[in-house]
DNA sequence: ATGATCAATATTGTCGACAATTTAGCGAGT
DNA sequence: ACTCGCTAAATTGTCGACAATATTGATCAT
């Protein structure tokens, strides 16, 4: 997400660098969720003294994806169930809201970029049955061209970093369902772009919300279901609490 | 906001101590917005290393209240009214969630508590003429209430925390109207314990957007009207830019 | 007077060491 | 076998020092 080409000239610290490379580690599982974090042995690991190390846990506790408790340390979250449907939401909510602020303040040359993001999507489709929709990411996603348009700053700054990297870390965990709506989520894309491109504002935020939620009923449905085996073992530890 | 009794009884580290601190200065000015941090003065004014007070400018940074660059330093962001807006936007759509699931999830006991603080409330208008009716935190708030009762831990994270705070410091600073809708507002307070009392979970969220809504443009009729000072200062600096 | 250059100073980023707290392992007692 | 107490080891929190970078002020040239 952190795209801008004049970020990528500033040299990063190493606490920022490090930052990143244990949040991906967190969100693909390399350090699981629930496991303790040891200072030392992360600071080993990276090559670096632990001060850098803790202004990047820091960071990684405000953004929701570690806990640290005082002379106890930190560990990566817990993921359950309930968490990922309070995060949907959520999103359902702010996704809505960015769809709104779309509708009034989105310019034409992005309205044909979406446009030119849609046909792209169609394409992929019919290539590869309905799989890749859910893989792009950044400038590709679709969710992330609306809420970029929104020039809502403090909005995009929630959707596009901390939501973003929540979100990311529950469907890489769970193995989010990727193929079973494509259609239908293509549909509600092209509905949600009619909508901003007429300046509908109510509308847009309308088919945003529902769009989300559809999601949401889907995932809940899956886990009820119990069809996705990675769900499943989430499901009985969730029980055992 | 962090009212939490067991919280009390755990010692804070001190980078945690001087989060709090910083972020209470910052929101009442006596840090300005605006001007630069120094690690060594901030060091030497709390009597503590560099370490722990880098590791809460890393978490100012993360609550969206202070900027930091790499090798330049830390500075306390700049207000302007167009932040204002959109953290408006984004609390309506938070706050309707909130009240959303609140009208789901609310408990018997609950909803006596908010009835008794309505009524406190009108007691508090009659006697303060209003003035009160804004300046209460916490506990006491109407807003606070109906958020936890929302049961969405990560909503109330969200809304209770860094959105709080952010909300706080702009009151602040810009001096925000706290009579002039009083007895609106308590109006409408009414009416959405009403809806919530009622499981009327559409209704609640309607009404509860709409609250933010009218005061969100009561703020803005203000800063375009120029009536407060400390508005116009800012509306001045937002020009000049 | 203005702008460029350079050196001194200050600040930021990081390191390793020390103090305080927690954890893990072992032995003794029941 | 289980529990408790103790000690050593590990970890967490903080400190002060050093290296790298930015800022400031003085001097010189135009």
């Amino acid at each position: 997400m952190e795209k801008s080409p004049e970020k990528n000239l500033v040299q990063l610290s190493l606490s920022e660098e490090i930052f990143q490379k244990l949040r991906e580690a967190i969100i693909v599982g390399e350090i699981p969720s629930g496991s303790k974090l040891s200072e030392p042995a992360l600071a080993k690991r990276y090559g670096i003294s632990r001060g850098p190390l803790r202004e990047a846990l820091s960071r990684l506790e405000a953004c929701s994806l570690i806990e640290r408790h005082p002379n106890i340390g930190a560990s990566v979250v817990e993921l359950s169930q309930q968490r990922l449907i309070e995060i949907y939401h959520i999103r359902e909510v702010l996704e809505g809201l960015a769809a709104r602020q779309a509708a009034y303040s989105i310019t034409q040359p992005e309205i044909t970029g979406l446009r030119g993001l849609l046909e792209q999507h169609k394409v992929d489709i019919r290539q590869d049955n309905g799989h890749a929709y859910f893989q792009k990411e950044g400038d590709f996603d679709f969710h992330f061209r609306i809420i970029q348009a929104s020039k809502n700053d403090h909005l995009i700054s929630l959707l596009c970093n901390d939501l973003y990297y929540l979100h990311r870390l529950y469907r890489y965990q769970f193995g989010m369902p990727s193929s079973s709506r494509s259609n239908a989520a293509f549909k509600e894309h092209e509905n949600i772009v009619d909508a901003i491109e007429n300046r509908d504002v109510e509308l847009a935020e309308i088919l945003m919300r529902r769009h989300i939620k559809a999601s949401r009923l889907n995932v809940v449905k899956q886990l009820n279901s119990g069809i996705n085996d990675k769900i499943i073992s989430y499901t009985k530890k969730a029980t055992d609490k």
